[in-house]
DNA sequence: TCTGCTGATTGACTCAGGTCAAACCGCGCC
DNA sequence: GGCGCGGTTTGACCTGAGTCAATCAGCAGA
């Protein structure tokens, strides 16, 4: 459902080949991203099925919208490569961080309900994003067990991460939710065997600020003290996790030593 | 898929009577919550065999429980009648209330992903509940498009509104939080034709504190605070709304005159 | 190279809500 | 009736994180 792009294929200057999936050469059955975001269960000409549905278009630029809140719904959304912010706007105005997406993640699924998006995505930097058309999504799930049940599975999946994330925010210290997310990079990242212990944020401190609840200034101090402990090695965005087991300590708040 | 039980029929002392669903007389045609809970979609029919599969035990009394976090997931539930808490118990073994559950309304859904529960539930009072067992409501989703999409909008709903809690709790006061919940409750109660402007919480004052974010203390502060500008009248558990519009006015932080 | 802009850091001060402690209330039970 | 207990309220005080402000670093464009 999602593969990460080669970097020689960027095609962002030749916008006569935008909207045409074959100049990318990827597929569901050689992404090497399936395992994550594709039911196990699912055989090869299964996989061909929901291939069949899927949009790649060129890759989007750092800033560009994947869809915007109160848009019509008419797809979720895979990340190929890269990475996304999702965020909503309240009522009075000011911007929400929901989420940090990252390759072989799905967002958009919380437009379902009403139809309408209940939020915005941008891109953090240039990124790959597989379009998955909900409407057939669904015939596709009753014709293939395995795949209605795996969307309901990632559905489950965000509810009960979002209630992790209301416990984070209601009970938790400035450390212990700076910490929490930057051992949820982490282990995403290992999931795409990527480095568990160093990596670059994509986002902004505003941006982690507001999604963990906390101002800029406040991940800024936490960034500094837990550096200053020999934790994190910070600079800039660029984190090296230094003692993970530290790290642990600090996000479920057993002071470190 | 649910329906309140008729007073009448509490057989809680007739044990033999227990998980025999016909004793009770009720099924989701009859069911006046079913344009809640149910897609407005299906026939006559289609909502027989759904009812089919649906499983109405005795009702539950105060504090029993209908699933307990970490045990097998099997079904997913509806509140008939009553009301329940769900609640969840971190690592460092604080509890975690992840929201309040009244007739219509389906919970369970976060077990789905693991096949284990991600959350206790038990109720707040004597209260019927629907057992839905989630493989079968799978096969029937298969048959059922309609159903399908119905239980996707559920769970995309669900997304939907732990993600407007996590804005609550990273952006909003006290005051507005406290005032945010008993406008829910009172959007809730209406929809299911029950006064919004006076109704009884079901849960303590410690519940909403740990489902807000906040203490006891800062609850009750609050409930005074507000009873004080004649906002609200509060007589424990016993809640008037007086001056909705105020309410509103507290909920999004725009002062009252 | 300089200039301007955006984002990050650091410090000084403030305050909303937490903590601790003491009543108080309603209710079931003896 | 009196007793005990869990839940609620209120007060006094404290603190973690927000606010405001200054400075700094990185980078794009002239």
């Amino acid at each position: 459902m999602s593969s990460e792009a080669a970097p020689a294929q960027n095609l962002i200057h030749t916008p006569s080949a935008a909207r045409c999936a074959h100049d990318f050469q990827v597929n569901c059955n050689n992404c090497r991203l399936n395992t994550i975001c594709l039911p196990l269960a699912l055989d090869i000409a299964q996989v061909e099925q929901l291939d069949r549905i899927i949009q790649r278009s060129r890759p989007l630029q750092k800033g560009e919208h994947i869809y915007r809140q109160d848009e019509d719904f008419q797809s979720v959304y895979a990340v190929r490569s890269g990475s996304v912010k999702g965020y909503s706007i309240t009522d009075n105005g000011q911007e929400q961080v929901t989420g940090f997406y990252f390759p072989g993640e799905i967002l958009g699924m919380d437009g379902i309900a009403k139809n309408r998006h209940a939020s915005s995505a941008r891109a953090l930097e240039t990124s790959s994003i597989c379009e998955i058309p909900f409407d057939k999504l669904g015939e596709l799930s009753q014709r293939i067990p395995s795949l209605q049940k795996h969307f309901f599975q990632l559905m489950s999946q965000e509810i009960a991460e979002d209630q992790q994330l209301l416990t984070l925010l209601s009970k938790n210290t400035a450390d212990q939710r700076v910490a929490a997310l930057l051992l949820s990079i982490s282990a995403r990242n290992k999931r795409r065997k990527l480095s568990a212990a160093n990596f670059r944020l994509p986002m902004s401190r505003t941006d982690i600020g507001n999604y963990l609840g906390l101002t800029v200034e406040t991940v800024s101090r936490v960034f500094s003290r837990v550096q200053k402990l020999g934790v994190l090695g910070v600079d800039n965005k660029e984190i090296t996790i230094i003692d993970i087991e530290s790290l642990r300590a600090v996000a479920d708040g057993s002071d470190i030593a």
